[in-house]
DNA sequence: ATTTGTGCAAATCGTTTGCATCTGA
DNA sequence: TCAGATGCAAACGATTTGCACAAAT
């Protein structure tokens, strides 16, 4: 059985690598070229949303309203295909929570979260508040992709 | 920052609290009946699948094709709608693993899993391969319901 | 008798896709 | 130029629901 510190789980680090380049004031076009991707007007109005505001955990819904708010002009679909893009490219991460609704993580590190069945929202967990004390090791021929922490809280 | 002992959660016993009842000879009726739920022909079929073979990782649409296969009448809608009130009277338990599917554990104590990225399948994690060192408070008025565990597996 | 469950088909929800048009390298 | 991106609307799969009928207390 391996120990969580070995494999650099829920550290106390508060990366936040997608958003790293764009706090550097790198633009845009930059950093979409980085992770493959060709800079279009609507990815950079969806990456300023999706990096301006800190760590945060959304649906192409929502999204897509923030979007239609400040009148940039995107589609659905194009919110939709570009969060799958980006996904795809490591610049934001799938929340397996609700069924039948992704959520979107700007973080893509390992680390958990709260859940609040009242309201449907998510929120980060305290860093450094889930620790391992073992984790299991992988069946023969496959390997941990990643351990996915939901801390469900209700009302008391 | 509580201990994980102190929760009980993830411990080595083997508990399958929804199948006890069945396990020891108690018909279906009385199964049924203490959870709240009128025992219908169909719920008890349903039941039957379930509880019969272990610990269970299905699809609304698996147990369907289950049900299907051993020409026990039952329609897809009752399928969904019996998960649901097994699910609600605490007989079974959702798990969040993929978008846009439901899968129904058997077992429902907090206990971590499996997830095959490459053909979907959820599995148990070895008992006792997971344990917290800590876990976070729950935010002021708040309390955990549950904690989920997703141990996420590719081909090495 | 009254309440609750069932089954079908239609409706709904989130998400994906086909295709014509547009845009960035 | 021209591969790749966008936008709309239609297609999609999983799940839910309305309603008439059947079954359980």
């Amino acid at each position: 059985m391996k120990q969580a510190e070995n494999r650099g789980i829920f550290s106390d680090m508060n990366t936040m690598v997608s958003s790293d380049a764009a706090r550097q004031g790198e633009n845009c076009a930059t950093w979409l070229a980085r992770a493959g991707l060709r800079p279009t007007r609507q990815r950079c109005a969806l990456a300023a949303l999706l990096i301006g505001g800190g760590n945060r955990h959304l649906t192409a819904e929502a999204l897509h309203g923030e979007a239609q708010g400040a009148a940039m002009g995107v589609s659905l679909a194009t919110v939709y295909n570009t969060l799958k893009a980006f996904t795809a490219a490591g610049l934001l991460r799938e929340i397996a929570i609700e069924p039948g609704r992704v959520y979107y993580d700007t973080r893509i590190d390992d680390h958990p979260h709260f859940y609040h069945e009242s309201d449907g929202t998510i929120a980060d967990a305290p860093v450094g508040s889930v620790a391992f004390a073992s984790l299991p090791e992988a069946p023969e021929g496959m390997e941990i992709a990643s351990v996915d922490v939901v801390v469900r809280l209700r009302a008391k």
